[in-house]
DNA sequence: TCTCAATCGTTCGGCACCGAATGATATCGT
DNA sequence: ACGATATCATTCGGTGCCGAACGATTGAGA
């Protein structure tokens, strides 16, 4: 549980001192700026990370593990909501599931009643896949938060929500921001 | 500050907890599922943001403005400790300074006293555009972190240092962390 | 001095990813 | 019924980005 913060210094990285150092003159919002950046990179160290421990292992990039996870949980999703889903364009999305189709991890049924419209789903190899690698990359993000006790890892999240949803605003970021809990 | 979290329920987004409910009977560390996953979610809205806000009309990516930034802090470096400095591997820092070169915005030198390397940094042009750039991308920063108080910005950095010293860590991940506030 | 190994940056092949343009299909207005 | 419009997914051109292979340069040892 956070007490007394005193990040005024204290818990400062060396490359964080030096940013504020050279920047001294400068009217900048150096919180805001340490807590993007330190989100960017936590991002991209725990990218690195599972693509190396877990991912590759099982032939899949980040961005092919997410669609068969989100997959797997949500069953059959038509391709704009997997592409809205998993945060990617509809172009990209369109891309890897042809690669994972051609993997046969995934297949692709066009809808009776609106042909122009796409069905996702996990092939049943598909879903021994993701049954398979998902308990192994659970914990592998298990061990990437240990650092950190339950309380902190729950405050974590909903610290992140927040910022998520409020960059997430369609919005040119300026107005007063309403209800803020549960953006999704 | 946080004081009771109880985030068993009250704070989950619905996306959450159709996650929880899906993956029920299995044995998962759901906290550090979420965790990640909104470490992830953020990184990428804020980015999406970023780009479209500020650094599209300066005609940078996100890796470019990197780049420029880290050497308007740090002053000339060479490559292998840009590359470091950024989170780039080599190869992909070697394509972005040529494209930053050809737009006139930083220079390469070799050096002398040892012609295999290269001293890379900014040119005139890309100082005064970093120089300019640089105040609207923080104050877009700032405006990202605006649904934090203070004191929640820097437990927010705190946190995902600790989570990013961990992913970064070398080893396969398994023993028990050494000294912790400050991994630089 | 002449290899051999180490250490630079670069090149190369490949996938991820985006945004705009495209093509196919459905729907609405008349 | 039929053309205009909207709404899908896909295609296409271009970067970002990685990792392995490569070439150039340096330093160490015989």
């Amino acid at each position: 549980m956070p007490t007394q913060l005193n990040n005024d210094d204290g818990a400062l990285l060396q490359a964080e001192a030096d940013i504020r150092a050279r920047l001294e003159g400068l009217d900048l919002d150096f919180a805001a700026l340490l807590a993007v950046s330190n989100v960017y990179r936590a991002a991209t160290a725990i990218r690195n990370r599972m693509e190396r421990d877990v991912l590759s292992a099982a032939g899949l990039s980040w961005g092919g593990f997410t669609i068969l996870f989100v997959l797997w949980i949500w069953g059959p999703l038509e391709a704009h909501a997997l592409a809205e889903e998993c945060g990617l364009a509809k172009g990209t999305l369109t891309g890897m599931v042809g690669t994972l189709e051609g993997r046969g991890l995934v297949e692709r049924v066009r809808l009776v009643g609106d042909r122009r419209r796409v069905r996702v789903d996990l092939s049943e190899e598909g879903r021994r896949l993701i049954a398979d690698v998902f308990p192994r990359f659970n914990s592998a993000e298990s061990k990437v938060v240990a650092g950190l006790d339950g309380d902190e890892i729950g405050y974590l999240s909903r610290l992140l929500r927040l910022v998520t949803a409020t960059a997430d605003e369609t919005t040119e970021l300026v107005r007063p921001r309403g209800p803020v809990d549960a953006g999704g």
